[in-house]
DNA sequence: TGGAAACCCTGTAGCAGCTACAGAGTCAAG
DNA sequence: CTTGACTCTGTAGCTGCTACAGGGTTTCCA
């Protein structure tokens, strides 16, 4: 089958296909006369696996790692179990930072009276005063993202 | 006072100072005869109020129309009001997602019954079998990130 | 048979929000 | 006068794609 076929099999973008070409996690399809790339079941599948680990969120990283345990039957899966439970542990850590971060802003929220001017806004005099003495908490560890962009595909790009 | 102080006193990395200036948020400071950049108190808060938006997980985009409306007193704080509900909303939303996100990893991790090899490893042939029909949802709405790279500074990168 | 539409190719630039150099200049202390 | 700490500009890199531009190929239909 062609890109566009495979494309649609696994709804994904002829594009990212190319890109996990050229990233590895996908091999070299074979090629038609014309220079189309030839896919096969295994690259189909192989295509699926990788874009349901990126709907659970897996980092690139991850899912090679996943790769490489999948094409080498004789290593035993408790490597599996360690990658996922440290995924796991990612998304348990960034859910708690967001719950924290939803009351920092609830509370932001409530300071603001109603109708007064911008310049009295107790929402933008926090925002001005907090800051000043208190952990701006940098650099934590784990790789999932902050409160923009969720799963799958980024928000999209103002077309010019 | 000169980049580095700035930086300090505001938690902030002298490279991401630069950057805000280039962005057009933090206004062109005055210069020293050696072309060093001179900052003062209200370039200290505006970078604090900044930070502090930043730590709340807001894009820059949101922090510009904050600032607008703090550097223009005259308009009412409504604005202000409506931007952080919906900046709210998108933090629930996402904390939505990956609850969602650390049922199905939970799921999948039991799915594993020990010491197989990879082969037989039901985590691996979980992850190659579901995509197959499944609904990868991708292009949600909202800016809230995925399962890595939490708030503040992204990951480090591999140095060379 | 001809020509348009639908598909495919490579290569490059762009998104957010920084970070990390390279290669140079400036300044204060000893 | 030198050393080291600081600063400057400019550019490239990170993730995981997406979106062109500028071409070639296939297929369908009249």
């Amino acid at each position: 089958m062609k890109i566009g076929e495979l494309a649609s099999q696994t709804n994904s973008r002829i594009e990212t296909i190319r890109y996990y070409e050229r990233e590895g996690m996908l091999p070299d399809p074979r090629r038609s006369e014309g220079n189309y790339r030839i896919y096969d079941d295994t690259h189909s599948e192989r295509l699926s696996f990788i874009r349901h680990c990126r709907s659970l969120d897996m980092t690139l990283d991850e899912i090679r790692v996943l790769l490489r345990l999948k094409d080498a039957p004789t290593q035993n899966c408790r490597e599996v179990n360690d990658l996922l439970d440290q995924h796991i542990g990612h998304v348990a850590r960034r859910i708690k930072e967001l719950r924290q971060l939803q009351k920092q802003l609830k509370g932001l929220r409530e300071t603001c009276l109603g109708a007064q001017d911008a310049q009295h806004c107790g929402i933008l005099n926090e925002l001005t005063q907090i800051a000043r003495g208190s952990t701006t908490a940098q650099s934590r560890e784990g790789h999932v993202h902050g409160a923009h962009g969720g799963s799958g595909v980024r928000s999209a790009h103002r077309r010019k």
